[in-house]
DNA sequence: GAGTGGTCTAGACCACTCA
DNA sequence: GAGTGGTCTAGACCACTCA
């Protein structure tokens, strides 16, 4: 039996549920594994299964946790590259849908810009690691993308080829340096293309490119990633249902 | 005490659900109407009040029904001018929030163009409005749209002088046709200005704007409204949240 | 104070998974 | 067949609204 922590005048199932996210973010169970049966936790915390149900539920509709009906509830892992996909419809002459390749064409530690570190919760100037990155269908490119990390957790990467791995960056995040990224913002802007850009997106100078700024969190909250992507518009399209 | 129609294999919340969405459909209550309390509900369809309450929660998530404590649960108006704001940050110079003002440049009965006929579920060539309109801020334009509506429903609005109304045309909608608009389906994409728009929106020719296309359905589901929004890219910013 | 939705319990039975 | 989540019930009590 437990105890939940939380401020009492709160509904027990969100009480509940705050418990669980915060042991989630405290990594007491891993992405993909199962956290205990309902029935244990109403016991765990001396609530009815009702109880605990609604609390669970509400951590489903927020993706953090994943039930599957006769196995278990487990913990969710997040999957960024379809958000890529919702914003950009890469297709190739046959129709299907790919996972774009990856070119890293430079990777340098140096002190964060203003900008960069407060969108990473950083002080000016602090060490940080900033990678340029070409994305291409069928070497045709089609996103530049500028990817800026704190230099201390993910320092591992300074020694190791990105471009000997395969096109996600997450994954390697997480083997590489312990981090996983567990949500993320995302602000869509359009601008004209800059020279640079258009030089190696090979689109005409003025041409329009969508941008997207997106910050990555762990499951702590925290920031551990800020990129910046410019893509062709023609290559973009973003569907929202309003109610 | 009433009977759900609909098949028997599914859980009686799902279809207690579906009833009652029919029903909202057909005008049972109107928009901020009160439905039957949960105890009625309850005793209507013979079941228990934890049925009848997961029914409703699935139709408040969908945002069609909206609870208020001590009140009831109430058919949901929806806010579409909201929406606008979330695509287009118009702001004033003192940094407050205006719905645009709104200027009807024409107003025209027409043949359904393929492309308008088939977002409106018509045959080519059936009769419709068009509407080309101007919307501004301080008298400096922000968005030109061009609307679409199937002609025989909304044929009151080819008497009226829109422009001696409001800037919002759903309440309009309403009153003078008896048309509510529920929801929307909104795709965004970006291009180069056009000549057309680059005058209107007094733009430079070639700059980047932002299209919005909406099709906007009552609440069974029918299109009602085809719509596309052109905006300079500099007062288009969108944030989303991905878990 | 009557009527509404909100929280919480205890428990029965069902549907699905997996050894 | 043991163990999981899914559905459904009946009912107690609470918080809020409104005359």
């Amino acid at each position: 039996m437990n105890m939940l922590s939380s401020d009492d005048r709160l509904p027990l199932y969100q009480r509940l549920r705050d418990e669980l996210a915060q042991q989630i973010a405290n990594n007491r169970w891993r992405a993909g594994e199962a956290i205990p049966t309902e029935a244990a936790l109403s016991v765990e915390y001396s609530l009815s299964v009702g109880t605990v149900r609604k609390a669970i539920d509400m951590l489903v509709s927020e993706r953090i946790l994943e039930r599957q009906q006769g196995r278990g509830t487990f913990i969710r892992r997040p999957q960024f590259q379809s958000s890529l996909f919702r914003f950009f419809r890469f297709m190739t002459p046959d129709g299907e849908r790919h996972v774009p390749e990856s070119r890293i064409l430079s990777k340098e530690p140096l002190p964060a810009p203003a900008e960069v570190a407060k969108a990473l919760g950083l002080l000016p100037a602090d060490p940080v690691i900033r990678l340029l990155r070409l994305r291409l269908i069928d070497s045709v490119p089609v996103l530049v993308e500028e990817i800026w990390l704190p230099r201390e957790p993910f320092k591992a990467i300074l020694d190791f080829d990105l471009n000997a791995e395969g096109p996600l960056l997450y994954p390697l995040y997480e083997d590489l340096c312990g981090q996983v990224v567990a949500s993320a913002d995302e602000t869509l802007t359009a601008e004209s293309v800059s020279e640079v850009h258009a030089r190696l997106l090979r689109v005409p100078a003025g041409a329009p490119v969508v941008v997207i700024e997106r910050l990555a969190r762990n499951y702590a909250g925290q920031p551990i990633e800020w990129r910046r992507s410019w893509g062709h518009a023609s290559h973009f399209r973003y569907s929202v249902e309003i109610r």
